[in-house]
DNA sequence: TGCAATACATTGAACTGCGAGGTATAGTGA
DNA sequence: TCACTATACCTCGCAGTTCAATGTATTGCA
């Protein structure tokens, strides 16, 4: 995962990080995840449902995640849970977005040293 | 810039931020750029100059950028400027971007606190 | 002369993410 | 009973980015 060419398109993957993170701590299904998603972000940010749910089937097919349907009311739910796999898939993705954010930071702030030429 | 309907296409848009901001210190040209993203993110982002040159053209297409030539030992370049609308871009997408990443290290890091239900 | 580095630029493909739309059930109020 | 909303799942096609590959031309060096 460190050793692409260059960048892995960048930020792409932000909903699939977000979406084990929560899955880490707790089983959910996906209407729940996307207004998890939401609240705990303090509404900045805000994922679809035809984002979340493509997201979450290519997961499952990657072994990342399993599923399994509870009915509760009468109302038919597919929870998901992570896997050793997902586990450590997360630990990637999240260790790729800290470098990524910190880098930019520093762009961002650091650097009144312009240049010495 | 911050009234879309969800998020603006997330994280889209980090190149031209961090051009812009390279260029808020000094001018610059395009394959310098390249480099100086390179270095000065110790090789943690890598931008190709197929990103670099359009972005380019499209900031000074809507006047956040102005350009001129200058040719140094026979090699002409052309240099890139920083125009008071691109300041303001600048900070428009400096803003989303702080807002953006505090929201998901808060759901990274913070969130022991699973829920209360 | 040949090769690498500099410097600009464009193109096509690939990938995401997004909104819109579609199905179905449960609960609520008129 | 009926209509409407909320819940809960899902898929499709568009739009927008980014990328690698490629092309041109010049300079400096061996």
């Amino acid at each position: 995962m460190a050793g692409k060419s260059t960048n892995p398109n960048f930020m792409n993957g932000v909903p699939e990080l977000l979406i084990l993170r929560l899955l880490q701590q707790q089983e959910m299904y996906g209407y729940e995840i996307v207004q998890a998603i939401r609240s705990q972000s303090n509404e900045v940010i805000t994922v679809g449902e035809g984002v979340v749910y493509p997201v979450l089937h290519a997961l499952e097919r990657e072994k990342a995640l399993k599923s399994r349907r509870k009915t509760i009311n009468g109302r038919s739910r597919v929870y998901y849970s992570m896997t050793r796999s997902g586990s450590r898939r997360l630990a990637g993705l999240c260790s790729d977005w800290t470098n990524l954010a910190e880098a930019i930071h520093t762009m961002l702030t650091g650097a009144e040293h312009i240049e010495a030429v």
